[in-house]
DNA sequence: TGTACATCAGTGAACGCGCGTTCACTGATGTAC
DNA sequence: TGTACATCAGTGAACGCGCGTTCACTGATGTAC
């Protein structure tokens, strides 16, 4: 929303403390953002920071817009990409993905991006105070879309398949958030981190493909003797 | 683990600092266990604690211990009331809880330790390093297990009762320890934790119960038009 | 039973650090006439 | 086109704070003879 006017002292201050505290939560967490290093890091007095920013909490709720913006943008290529895979596979009759493939390409967007960036995982989702800041245009992707929107969508697609009911769809999202936001954390900040990535990644898949199955009222993954 | 020699200085610094310590998580979180702060609350010098603790760090593993088995306690008692009201509801043929109740009555005493004690929620699980803590019997209930023990509990009784197969654990363990894990951080510490309590409970057994359904094989709560 | 001694838990003061925030200011930019 | 002026982005220095950690020490406890 800052306008870049281009000449001035800075050009775009305002837009240059966002990005190098977005730079800082990527390469240690929320604690990491920190408003003197934020202005060392552009080559600026510390008093400079307060023309552009209220306070050091400000500025770290506009990193945290940031990063949901970046999430939402992973979950976007993987939408694509899994678009792009069921295209290829299928012989032209099922063209664009279905309910179900968007449904497990948002939740792999959402536990992959917690893997790739954990510091932008964090700020992203634990200094969001409440649901209110999902709706800021700011913390969407290419698309317009926050992460929990996508999320909306792909179970809109299932109910207009008729795989899942209208008024399962609350329950559902609360559920399917729950399980892979659960599992992001555990395997990004949580005491599964120091496991290897590619068991970290199988994880993912298990519980992404239980929580599809589970809505769906598929279940391949886990199930019953 | 440290002998109460109650005679010498202080008693027991080392588990009066720790109690401290709880006392602070409790009340503000993980970046509340100042060590400073601690021996302040103690009546004790800050050189005092490095008698007892090798640093901050370590002693707030320590407290991330006891808060890991206070919620292994709080699972215990959930256990215990589900008991009870399957004996008193059944007319003596069910005696003990069957596994399905048991699993459910696991997953909402972790979500109700999270609600109720956010901030001790926060340093147990943030503060574990990997799955070799939850081994330690100091994060352990009054029945040796700790709440990872607690779910692999509920889970064999399923296998016994045949409702699950025994290699679809691991998978059925990740999935409800992932979907009890990520309701609890969002309702406890993320974008749900201003909602109304009793939204945030519904919340709770709605998530619980769509988890066991999806590991029982039966879907009540989220299912297909 | 009494004295000398070793142990070691806790003291009191200080270290260097980095933080968020505020002071009165300077000097580059854009604008009015 | 040139000068006077208002604006306001950024300066440089300082504030008070609380942190984790370390210094050389003191004095209460338990033990050996």
């Amino acid at each position: 929303m800052a306008t870049a006017r281009g000449s001035y002292h800075h050009g775009d201050l305002g837009a240059a403390l966002v990005d190098a505290g977005v730079a800082l939560a990527r390469e240690a967490g929320a604690s990491a953002v920190v408003l003197r290093e934020v202005t060392r890091r552009v080559g600026v007095t510390p008093r400079a920071a307060y023309r552009h920013v209220a306070d050091r909490d400000a500025l770290l709720r506009a990193v945290a817009r940031v990063a949901l913006a970046a999430m939402a943008r992973t979950v976007e290529e993987t939408l694509a990409g899994a678009a792009d895979g069921a295209g290829a596979a299928s012989d032209g009759a099922v063209a664009a993905t279905d309910g179900a493939t968007a449904l497990r390409a948002v939740g792999e967007g959402y536990v992959r991006f917690a893997l790739d960036e954990p510091g932008l995982f964090e700020v992203a989702l634990f200094a969001m105070d409440d649901m209110a800041e999902v709706d800021d245009p700011a913390a969407a992707g290419a698309g317009g879309r926050s992460p929990y929107h996508q999320l909306q969508d792909a179970l809109a697609r299932l109910v207009g398949e008729g795989r899942l009911a209208a008024d399962a769809v609350e329950g559902a999202a609360l559920t399917c958030w729950s399980g892979v936001h659960g599992y992001a954390t555990l395997a990004a900040l949580g005491p599964l981190r120091s496991l290897p990535r590619a068991e970290r990644d199988a994880g993912a898949s298990a519980v992404v493909a239980a929580l599809v199955g589970a809505v769906t009222g598929v279940r391949d993954a886990v199930g019953p003797a």
